[in-house]
DNA sequence: GTTGCGCATGTTATCGTTAACAGGCGGTCG
DNA sequence: CGACCGCCTGTTAACGATAACATGCGCAAC
């Protein structure tokens, strides 16, 4: 029809013809049919972006700079939640093969081996983000989990730490073993041995770091600071913590990968490595379009974006160290902080 | 073809057939287009969900409630950020429409007449979520914003506040107007007059919060109590308490609308009226699928869900009121609590 | 024996769009 | 004057699935 060629500027066309035509359109509230367009062209103009937990404001906004750059390029996204569960990505990963998507942003549940050679057997480019994968031939954004991890136990090395344990996620993420690595190589360089009583592998949420905790303060010897790799498992901690009585930092330090966005939280006390998770996301986003429209090299790349440790109250010289006063604010300035003070069982009033 | 018999469970056919049709699909890894299916069947088993603030945790919770319902009944959903803008939402609609999907989940940005009505046209049916519109034939799903407010501002006057002021979103958003009238509503009750110049209109984020509660202070009577209708307008006035060298609640009592999730505030202590938000997402998602279903009858329906007062220690007797005991545990416990002897200037030691 | 039915499979047309081709019309050029 | 080109519009086929119809076979009923 000739249709087709006003709405889409293609080929030649009288300016009356167009005028008519583009009067009818409006007359008659015309919208094109996407889906008869995407099954001709065999272009969906549709990325999914899989990841492990939407309620994870990391993950919110790294959809956020997804979106936002897929629509500023015309892409539409459907955003899939798999609960961290391999089997459910795998499901969604059909799903997403069926419809059609033009491209995968994925957050792998675990290995995830098996849905990204899905993909990549019918022909759908993928992009990894956040955590990486043992699959060749594979783009891959994320941030530099071991150098992060790195950053803050050398921190708290510095600060006189010398009994760290680690609490983080699933042995198999690979987030979760990179800061772990980080971590000991901190350890390493200090002329300590990692002691794996020392590492817990958990889930990444609040629950299983609350769990962790509990497990912490019955190994022995007791350590004086914790390294949180997700910060939904320094929430868990914290509450183990102010439920057994011990006070942040005094008794006991933390440090945590992931920051909050700015304003979440009320009084921002927790030190921590902050990711560029718009960033990941928009980067993402682009290099999947750039291989959708192919002016590209052929082979995986890989992007590692470095993020930022910011120094707050959390952490501090353990109690057994002698202060020292060059790296830290006066001890009774930290004595008036938050949840420090704070006897356990009474954070709420009821009603 | 026969495959879709196979793949259909529709019609008659040989157990062989189907055992070699099975075999053949599996060596093939053959996988249906879904486009050609919905292009033929008029349906694309695909809902859509609009919110304003995919930041917003109360919304990402109305996400995973719509998302793991719609799955569980064969749905896809696509979600749509809007940033609170009506034009962004109308573009959102339009593509929408061309993509067919089935039906569209709205939290409409403002009046959002446009966009439902252009949805309607094109004989999409919509659910409005939270947010009530001045459209007559729509379903809508949303808390009571009105009874909510009520029963936060009605909490301040018993524990003997005459000044409450309130920091709400835009006038034309309809859950900023209702929690405005419950306001209005218990200080009428209270046998008060209302001030106009004790509420302020802005916008449901962090900087307006903190930007009302800047002129607020400036304001005589300097309100003893703050409303804040979002949680993000209730960060941004804490910022700003903060730094006015208020401490909550002995100088400022503080209540708002909408809680966090569990486990992601270290310390709560905000008096809250808590929406059930993956219920809103989940019963909307319902309504959307019964109405696609057909067995419902053709008017529309409206369900307002009931929310909970959370009482915890951000309220309390103002200074000029006589302390009432039993109302409140005692004072030199609220003393160590969170934030309210932080002087300001230090939330953060530099690195 | 033929009518009719249950089972199994194949054929045709359709959803709405667009690539590719066909054709018409007017003008320019050799 | 015919060949050719630029401009414009229309026709056909195809994307991949499925609803509707057509066909064929075997068996039971009358």
């Amino acid at each position: 029809m000739t249709v087709s060629r006003v709405i889409n500027d293609s080929g030649y066309i009288s300016p009356d013809t167009r005028a008519r035509v583009k009067v009818a359109i409006a007359e008659l509230g015309y919208m094109p049919n996407a889906l008869a367009r995407q099954l001709r062209s065999q272009r969906t103009k549709t990325l999914a972006l899989v990841v492990t937990d939407i309620s994870n404001p990391f993950f919110t906004t790294i959809a956020r700079g997804v979106e936002d750059t897929a629509k500023a390029l015309g892409y539409a996204v459907m955003f899939c939640n798999t609960y961290e569960s391999e089997v459910e990505e795998l499901e969604y990963v059909r799903v997403l093969i069926q419809r059609r998507v033009d491209g995968v942003l994925l957050v792998p549940a675990a290995g995830s081996v098996d849905s990204i050679q899905l993909l990549q057997e019918h022909g759908l480019p993928v992009v990894v983000l956040d955590r990486h994968v043992r699959v060749e031939q594979v783009d891959q954004v994320r941030s530099d989990s071991e150098a992060g991890a790195h950053a803050l136990v050398r921190h708290m090395l510095g600060l006189g730490h010398r009994h760290i344990a680690v609490l983080t996620g699933p042995q198999v993420v690979s987030t979760s073993a990179d800061r772990v690595e980080g971590y000991r190589r901190a350890l390493a360089e200090a002329g300590l041995t990692p002691d794996d009583e020392q590492v817990h592998f958990g889930e990444y949420n609040e629950a299983s770091g609350y769990e962790m905790t509990v497990r912490l303060l019955a190994t022995l010897p007791i350590a004086t600071a914790i390294f949180a790799t997700n910060n939904f498992i320094a929430f868990g901690a914290i509450r183990a913590l102010r439920e057994a009585g011990l006070t942040i930092p005094e008794d006991m330090s933390i440090a945590v990968f992931d920051d909050l966005p700015k304003g979440w939280i009320l009084d921002p006390f927790l030190t921590a490595v902050a990711q560029p998770a718009y960033e990941i996301g928009k980067r993402a986003a682009e290099m999947m379009i750039e291989r959708l429209t192919g002016d590209v090299p052929a082979e995986a790349r890989t992007i590692v974006l470095p993020s930022e440790m910011i120094t707050r109250r959390s952490t501090a010289p353990p109690r057994q160290v002698a202060a020292m006063p060059f790296q830290r604010t006066a001890p009774s300035r930290r004595k008036a902080t938050v949840l420090t003070s704070q006897p356990l069982g009474q954070t709420e009033n009821p009603a």
